[in-house]
DNA sequence: TGAGCAAATGCAATATAGTTGCATTTACCG
DNA sequence: CGGTAAATGCAACTATATTGCATTTGCTCA
């Protein structure tokens, strides 16, 4: 994520202007094949221009508010924003790695879900489907074993 | 959960001593039927007898390493707690409604995720599963439409 | 029984992530 | 240009969790 993205259509679909943080903002998490936290955002978005912590909460909550990202949770205090589930990203399953902290994408059709029975007998609304393997990444599992 | 456990046996199975502080904090995530936060079960442990908060995260860190108790995450800030799977419990997805805040969880059987593809390929070690779902509950679908 | 010891707990301070209120700046619109 | 609303900045604050160190509890063995 994300050469396939036009930030500026996306936010213009859901009724916000295009200011210059807020496409940092969706710059810096669609640059990354991988979700940020929002420390990572406000630090990669102030390499750019100075910006307020309080600016990126903002946005970030703005954002996600109109499903153009997409809040994670992890194990860790705080959550993880990724390029929420459009016509160019199915919806797929994250792994978190309980050593390095790091949240990876994982493909669309790597963890089959099925949520029909559920949706069609759930007596609430569903909105959506979060799953999230944990444990140990390659890397981490490879300096463990040395 | 869970007339079904037998918090002693299950402390001594993972070697640790039946303390009254960690006995009442499982008896608080173990008599109701879905997870708390840590202040929740803070106060009810407090119901019974004066305990720290810094005793009772501790606790709850203890047991979730000891795979006695399972870290559950949601999109509000701070974890719940619920008991881990075991002989007596299936592992099983939460609801949670972005309304009032309750996790819930949710039949075994309700939410079918085949992990067998993933574990077999995946360069990792995958320690757990876990499954949100987030929306509205019953209760509050019902009092937005009234 | 009762010292000796390690584990468990308490308490105060600190850390981290996120939020709020209000002032200032920016950008659109006539 | 001047008026207005949205966006941003800044300081203070909240909620949740963690750390360091002192005290208490409870097992073990003399
Ligand atoms: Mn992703
Ligand atoms: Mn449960
Ligand atoms: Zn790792
Ligand atoms: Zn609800």
């Amino acid at each position: 994520m994300c050469q396939d993205c036009d930030y500026h259509k996306i936010l213009a679909a859901a009724g916000l202007e295009t200011t210059r943080n807020r496409l940092h903002v969706l710059e810096a998490i669609g640059e990354r094949g991988f979700p940020l936290s929002a420390g990572d955002i406000y630090a990669r978005v102030g390499l750019h221009r100075p910006i307020n912590r309080v600016t990126v909460y903002r946005i970030l909550d703005l954002l996600a508010e109109k499903n153009i990202i997409e809040r994670l949770s992890s194990l860790k205090r705080g959550s993880y924003y990724g390029l929420a589930p459009n016509e160019n990203h199915a919806p797929h399953p994250h792994f978190y790695c309980t050593s390095c902290g790091r949240l990876d994408c994982l493909s669309p059709g790597s963890l089959a879900v099925d949520t029909e029975h559920l949706r069609n007998t759930f007596p609430g609304e569903i909105e959506r489907v979060e799953v999230r393997v944990d444990g140990l990444c390659q890397n981490c599992l490879q300096q463990k074993s040395t």
